[in-house]
DNA sequence: CTGAAAGCGCTAACAC
DNA sequence: GTGTTAGCGCTTTCAG
């Protein structure tokens, strides 16, 4: 029993049971060209001696990693996580491991050491899963930094040239606004995610094309920035609701946000959905047990981040081929609404 | 410019700048015995041919990769995300990558293969960050499977021979339940997690001891086992309610669990607190911006990775001392109490 | 079916 | 200051 011993080598193994180290390593790869009679020899001295393969050294000669570098921010936040709980288990399926580094903020620019760090590991690829803010993009078409391994960008406006798996934010935002009008809401406002994030003008620019195909004039005072937090949607409601009184609808731009305008709503004694809609975005599970349940636009995050693990594994392989020419791919998932009863004035709904 | 080139070695370097290999690797590792003229001359080449040194290869000679393994479950719920990403922050901070294994559920018992997994990558140490549920912590002092490497335990009961970073479950529960008997509630009920949940008995286990502290008789039809979510809560609390018709406050076992609670309450055209009180247990960040907004148990997650990631580095850099002999530890960490509306059915609040 | 030699990219130890 | 040698643990290639 190998109780914090060394780590016992292939060598070790190898003259332990008599044979080469080419033979232990056939038996470990399962190959098939061994006898019967040495497999089950070696094999009994690998649990004997509690002999694990080093991966790592494995890697610097195949030089292949099965190691995909994934880039993140916001864990604490369950958006993010959704992604990579989505991530870890279609790399788990895939055979994959997972080295993780995480953003301390969302803003953050010093992308070349984490680049390099990853790649430093070897990973076959990376996914770069920061959600696009400000301009913390401008780097992705930067040729000096360009590496010899796949980038796979999350969340993200498509751009020419590199490969993106992203959550159609704009059709969300148009399934929740279209919903309210059908509804036969008339004045609907909009509290928006900071704008600084692409999908938070995604949004809102949804909210904005669907109302005036709807025949109204989108004013300054019927929406209001917040910054995805409950916190936030406090003084955004209040400020809201004081310069536009006659909202009888709120496209929210997520779940949080709404529970805080939720209970604002609640505080005036008004009613939901009979005074005032509320339309979600995201889904998160406690939506449904909103007062009252919310409508809201279901994003899968969870699928975002597999999608994303078979995107990059793709390209890995298909780089495998001398003769083949990198192209980059898009691919935007598609958001479904989610209706309860913080917006369904009419009797009939439509689920 | 290297586009997609192939990763350039450390030889090449060597060779381009005119010395040795070994010169290289000084200068990439800011020796100070490289002359002036050299170290630049070799810095301008790095540059030139985007070289990046392998990690790995580093970890194989030095026996030492800087990297933690992490294994968690349930990143799509908010607790496990958060401490991962206090696990996150305190690697970055300390200079260690993090290699991630996220168990396909919670009592998932293939342990083997991911400790193998993780060793075979020469991780320096592991953080173990999946909750004690069931049994699925049988294998702890299973000699068989013993690492050269330490492997430091979250969430878990404290044990002879291992190392664990727990917050203080119990202490929680005390807290809550004593601030309900302390606002003059009678008849406090619970809504527990899952029992076969090491965290969920402790919670348990404090309401009973507060409330035969008080002088209180527990009698089975006061409690009710969900799961965490809330949709688990409707159920629970339909039923508690009903054996339970004199119940005038709940000690709910987390935050999810007591927004579905809270619905339920207000849809009975009861009033919270005066009807009823509710205490919850997390403090996600919604809590606050529930109608009413909630009583509840902070426990600082975040806190409870990052000082895991201090530990195991702790354990590990012992360890390189010859004779040191490595003892285990354990870290409780204190949860608070946060006192909102859900609770105080006195005017004189003690924030 | 099995083994010997070479080497993945790097650094420790020692020489000069 | 700088170079040489050896080798981390493994697999590839080729020989037998």
């Amino acid at each position: 029993m190998p109780i914090h011993s060394k780590r016992p080598t292939i060598k070790e193994v190898a003259s332990a049971a008599g044979v080469s180290t080419q033979t232990v390593s056939r038996v470990v790869n399962g190959r098939p060209d061994v006898s019967d009679e040495t497999r089950s020899r070696v094999q009994t001295i690998i649990k004997d001696l509690g002999y694990r393969p080093s991966a790592i050294a494995r890697s610097l000669i195949q030089q292949r990693s099965y190691t995909l570098g994934v880039v993140t921010a916001g864990l604490k936040f369950i958006g993010p996580s959704r992604t990579l709980n989505g991530i870890t288990s279609a790399a788990e399926e895939a055979g994959y491991s997972l080295l993780l580094k995480e953003m301390s903020h969302f803003h953050a620019n010093d992308i070349v050491p984490r680049l390099n760090s990853l790649y430093g590991m070897h990973v076959d690829g990376i996914i770069w899963a920061v959600p696009e803010i400000g301009d913390n993009r401008s780097w992705v078409n930067d040729l000096s930094i360009d590496l010899p391994i796949p980038i796979l960008y999350l969340a993200m406006e498509p751009r020419e040239g590199v490969s993106v798996v992203s959550i159609n934010n704009y059709l969300g935002g148009r399934l929740a606004v279209t919903h309210l009008v059908e509804q036969g809401y008339k004045h609907i406002g909009h509290i928006s995610g900071p704008l600084d994030w692409w999908e938070a003008r995604q949004r809102m620019a949804a909210w904005k094309d669907v109302m005036s195909e709807a025949g109204k004039t989108i004013k300054d005072h019927h929406w209001v920035e917040a910054n995805w937090s409950s916190a936030s949607a406090v003084p955004a409601m209040e400020k809201l609701y004081n310069q536009y009184p006659e909202i009888d609808a709120i496209f929210v731009a997520n779940d949080q946000m709404a529970l805080a305008v939720t209970k604002f709503v609640c505080e005036r004694g008004l009613r939901i959905p009979q005074d005032i809609a509320i339309v979600g975005f995201d889904d998160i599970a406690e939506a449904a047990y909103y007062t009252p349940p919310l409508t809201t636009v279901r994003q899968d995050q969870h699928k975002l981040g597999a999608v994303a693990v078979q995107e990059v594994i793709k390209i890995i392989e298909e780089n495998k081929n001398e003769n083949h020419v990198e192209e980059s791919r898009t691919i935007m998932l598609t958001p479904t609404l989610v209706v309860r009863e913080s917006s369904t004035r009419q009797k009939e709904v439509q689920k």
